[in-house]
DNA sequence: TATCTATTAGGAATGACTCCTAATTAAGTA
DNA sequence: TACTTAATTAGGAGTCATTCCTAATAGATA
């Protein structure tokens, strides 16, 4: 994880505007361990601009995806997005929707083994797991 | 992977009842090693049942993943199913949109240390490899 | 064969996401 | 600091996968 400083400039050095919508979107989610849709970026980041679009929102994550500041998980049909880049869990609570990350130092390995067998050219992993977390696990005895 | 008789009696058993349109559903899923879309699903079954409806292929691979014969993986906003139920690494192509399977023997034990560290209780598990397949991969250096 | 009710077909509704375009503005230059 | 220019934005229309709704249909049991 990066700070704010370095990634705007190199975003700037290569030829991007630095724009208070960018900066506000990458700094919502430098900070949160949270996995947030679109949807919501849009309605935190209006709490600070007011006339931000969601059309905007999806445009500065597409770039942000591209550069690889941030990781995407597509789950129940929409797309919910994080900084935490390095290869990790995501655990998915099928009931209040949350995602916890827990690292785990085996998929860097896993994956390469995957690359080597299947010819692939790897450029990104999700690994997901899907059930119910401690707090609503109880609420299904 | 089970033998279709046997998949359709344990639904029988279980009272569901039994439609053609759920047969030749889970017929295609078991004898395919592709992973399609329920879009592609109604176009196959179509051919055998004109009149089968795309609502019906929704509804039934419901059903299908409520029992665990079928999996599932999102991928580009769509979701894509496979009878292959066992732990395995979906190598996606991002290129050619197609999807290999890869059997992996650590991803079980992966899933019990994140269960056990976590406090999940892990009812499914995904993992994804996204890059351009060895097909694909020479169209971009 | 008759009955009961789960299942289906078909289409309308939903919602996440993408596309389009005129207006705005970041950033280099004088 | 003002000027220029093209990248970026806001806002809304459009798209597409999926879900929802309801009358008609057809498995399964007796």
């Amino acid at each position: 994880m990066q700070q704010l400083e370095d990634l705007v400039s190199s975003l700037r050095e290569e030829g991007f505007r630095i724009t208070p919508q960018r900066v506000a979107i990458l700094e919502y989610l430098l900070r949160t361990d949270d996995h947030p849709s679109a949807e919501y970026i849009h309605q935190v980041v209006k709490k600070q601009y007011p006339m931000v679009s969601l059309s905007t929102v999806y445009k500065t994550l597409d770039l942000l995806k591209e550069k690889k500041l941030v990781g995407q998980i597509e789950v129940g049909g929409e797309t919910r997005f994080d900084a935490h880049t390095d290869a990790h869990i995501n655990l998915v609570c099928i009931n209040c929707g949350k995602i916890d990350d827990l690292d785990e130092n085996s998929l860097n390995e896993i994956q390469s083994r995957a690359a080597k067998k299947s010819k692939y050219l790897i450029l990104n992993a999700n690994f997901e797991l899907f059930g119910y977390c401690n707090d609503c696990k109880s609420k299904f005895n």
